[in-house]
DNA sequence: TGGGATAACATGGGATTTCATGGGAAACAA
DNA sequence: TTGTTTCCCATGAAATCCCATGTTATCCCA
């Protein structure tokens, strides 16, 4: 599970570390490293590993062939998604019209969502994690958990 | 389940113990330690084990990926939790942001509320059970108890 | 039921490893 | 060539591991 968010540096090379948590992650997996692609809701970037990949395939292969929803995802995701490896050190390189449309210059923020993690510009982030603690404090009543299932199960 | 208050120190080098009764409800789990999040109603941490975790997991997948609860949730939840393992003497490391946030320095005191626990700072943890205690003797007639199940359902 | 032995627990400090980051050299492309 | 990408190694800071110690709780047997 991707969890916590972190801010690392992006050197002159355009380089940037992927918090060690995070690789740990998708070790394991036939392809070292992580998927990325530019959001279309937002100035950032989201990623996630290979079985997130998957799910998505999955997902799409289940609709109708011609569903516009299907076309869409197929060209928001799969269309701008790349495969970003690692090197030695666990760094990727990030591309240059990635790094525009999140907005990167010399910092790069991770933050874990579960089944996937985003990137974002870490003043842009800033502002939108203070906007998002208000809106669960003001909102928590909605939440529901599902009832724990009995020891063993 | 989490249950009753202990009070442990923070050494010098951020690390706490964390009481052996809550040890011992996530030992045999997947991972060997427990998950904390700053909450975002207050100062103080959140934490608990890997189902719980899994159950915020659960209850977020079941919302509409762009609906603005989730994504609040999302950012709240999963973008601030760290798994925090324990060493080999059942201790884990408070990372900084976690202690500023609930105003730990020496001392941290866990509470057990069931599924969930919360760390306070003993202090204010205090004042604040006052608060609570009293709050539960006005309202009490508002506590209600779900119909009960017949025995061994 | 008392009291000594034993185990569990919280805490402390030093040593080691991991991690993020920087830069240079070699391979590659234009 | 000139600029770009990939691989390799160096380094300081931070996190982790390992061992030691006092104190408290638990056990066991007389």
């Amino acid at each position: 599970m991707f969890l916590s968010t972190t801010t690392n540096g992006i050197d002159a090379k355009g380089r940037l570390s992927v918090p060690a948590d995070f690789r740990a992650i998708v070790r394991n997996g036939p392809f070292d490293g992580i998927y990325v692609w530019p959001s279309f809701d937002g100035d950032y970037l989201e990623g996630g590993g290979q079985s997130l990949m998957d799910r998505y395939l999955q997902m799409i292969e289940s609709m109708d062939p011609y569903d516009d929803a299907r076309v869409a995802l197929e060209r928001a995701i799969f269309g701008s998604a790349r495969p970003l490896s690692f090197d030695a050190n666990g760094r990727i390189t990030l591309p240059k019209p990635f790094a525009e449309h999140a907005g990167l210059s010399d910092k790069a923020t991770f933050v874990g969502l579960g089944a996937r993690f985003e990137i974002w510009n870490p003043d842009v982030y800033a502002a939108h994690e203070v906007e998002a603690r208000k809106f669960a404090r003001e909102n928590k009543r909605a939440m529901k958990l599902p009832p724990s299932r009995p020891v063993g199960a």
